[in-house]
RNA sequence: GUGGCCGUAGCUCAUCAGGUAGAGCACCGGAUUGUGGCUCCGGAGGUGGCGGGUUCGAGACCCGUCGGCCACCCCA
């Protein structure tokens, strides 16, 4: 096919999918705004130098996976990877910064990656980002936050949280070194990605996927071992918070993530039910960014929700969101019938607008209008024909009711401006 | 970037020692000149992803390429 194609990784979301994307997105937005968070709407495009300050200049996403180009002032952009850094950009130039602000933001991410179960290369994230706390109160609040969506979502029994800190910076150098000499020293026993992520990433190796190196981790330095006070004491707090709220977690001592801006607090909620992909929701603190974006310095803690793994798992749990069916449809035969249906449904459609009335359009033979009418699952067909017409009135046939079912539709012809009040009565069930 | 599997009608999939394709569902029409769903009858729809090669002949074999899925990697 010589066909214009999507761009590889880029998909389109169809009308049967976006009922549970619709969903997620109100459910999510309610649950924030209990909270206090206010949207954000943020540019797709930014400086490529926010993400190389922020993300790190040697992880994957900045060496290999970013859409960069030069832009007719020759400036390098760059589609965004991710929200954290976008959102701290906005929030230092627009001065956001000044009280305790909670914010949230929906929308699209670009990475250059190979395309797999739970994966693309425009894919959609729900973030939230909370400045200017440094306790552990505000990590607590995130993470149930988080918590209450997925109960809210009837995914709470789908996901698991697991829970680390990984220190100040000073406290992670140490730490590194000792991890790196440790490595060192057993080289030829790492894998080869490990072996590369001695120079690139020493933390990375910690949540290798290869037995082999997390059977050599066994004899490591603990990252645990070299924490700061500071770090120690809040995730002692946290712990205890989460527990009062009755939060349950795993602390899993080898949890780091990917971008460097963390610092303390990171954790993930997990699923079995996705294959590799199993990370539905990330996030941590990261007391040093504002500052390094150039912002005077802002505690600040935040979490990234994957949208099109969240969808995946509603369906596979098969909640009950479906696409909605047509309310009543307009069988019209005839030049003048569809002039006469066309007006009084408009004037239907004035009062009762939240029906669903789906008007058949182009030409068709009553009985291939019928079928129209029948496949749209509309509960009922709303039919104008030549005596109709004549007569001033319309028929109106249930398609699906129970009377229906039996093969004895008990259709009725009312006087056209008795159509209102008739589909009120039909729909009274659906009316205010 | 690496690897495995896969690419035949709108969808799900067949067929065959290599001799230029078929079913179900969906779609359209008819049986029922204005009444759907069930049933029956008929119809339309494929340059077999694309490009090369082997062969008298390839959808079937080989190579390449593009695309899909899954995994590595990465991460949401």
């Amino acid at each position: 096919m010589s066909n214009i194609r999507a761009v590889r990784g880029m998909n389109d979301i169809l009308p049967d999918e976006t009922p549970h994307w619709q969903h997620l997105e109100q459910t999510v937005g309610r649950v924030l705004g209990a909270y206090g968070y206010g949207e954000i709407r943020l540019p797709l495009v930014e400086s490529t130098r926010l993400f190389q300050r922020s993300i790190g200049e040697v992880t994957d996403i900045v060496e290999k996976e970013m859409y960069s180009f030069e832009d007719r002032n020759g400036d390098s952009l760059t589609l965004r990877p991710e929200g954290t850094a976008g959102c701290v950009r906005a929030a230092i130039q627009q001065n956001l910064l000044g009280v305790p602000r909670r914010l949230w933001y929906a929308g699209p991410m670009f990475r250059y990656e190979r395309p797999q179960k739970g994966r693309q290369r425009q894919f959609h994230q729900i973030g939230v980002e909370a400045f200017g706390v440094a306790s552990p109160d505000m990590d607590a609040e995130v993470i149930l936050l988080s918590a209450r969506i997925w109960r809210q979502l009837g995914l709470a029994g789908s996901v698991t949280l697991q829970l680390n800190t990984i220190g100040s910076s000073a406290a992670r150098q140490a730490y590194r070194a000792a991890l790196v000499a440790y490595l060192e020293a057993r080289r030829g026993e790492l894998d080869e990605d490990s072996q590369r992520r001695l120079q690139s990433n020493p933390l990375r190796i910690l949540d290798s996927k290869n037995p082999q190196t997390q059977a050599l981790l066994d004899g490591a330095p603990a990252l645990a071992d070299y924490l700061d006070a500071e770090s120690q004491d809040d995730f002692a707090r946290l712990r205890e918070l989460l527990d009062a709220a009755g939060q349950g977690y795993v602390v899993n001592p080898r949890l780091v993530r990917g971008l460097d801006y963390y610092n303390k607090t990171v954790f993930e909620w997990v699923t079995d039910d996705l294959g590799a992909q199993g990370t539905v929701c990330a996030g941590g603190r990261y007391d040093g960014l504002v500052e390094q974006l150039g912002g005077k310095p802002t505690p600040a803690v935040g979490l990234a929700m994957g949208m099109e793994r969240l969808v995946l798992l509603l369906l596979a749990h098969a909640s009950g969101v479906a696409e909605r069916p047509a309310d009543a449809y307009v069988v019209a035969v005839g030049a003048a019938a569809q002039r006469e249906a066309l007006v009084a449904v408009e004037a239907v459609r004035d009062r009762l607008d939240e029906l669903v009335i789906v008007q058949h359009t182009g030409a068709g033979s009553f009985k291939s209008q019928m079928k129209k009418a029948d496949k749209s699952g509309a509960r009922m067909a709303l039919i104008w024909g030549e005596d109709e017409v004549a007569a001033g009135t319309v028929t109106v046939k249930p398609l699906r009711d129970e009377a229906a079912q039996g093969g004895d539709p008990e259709q009725q012809t009312v006087p056209r401006e008795h159509l209102e009040a008739t589909l009120v009565a039909a729909f009274a069930d659906r009316m205010g």
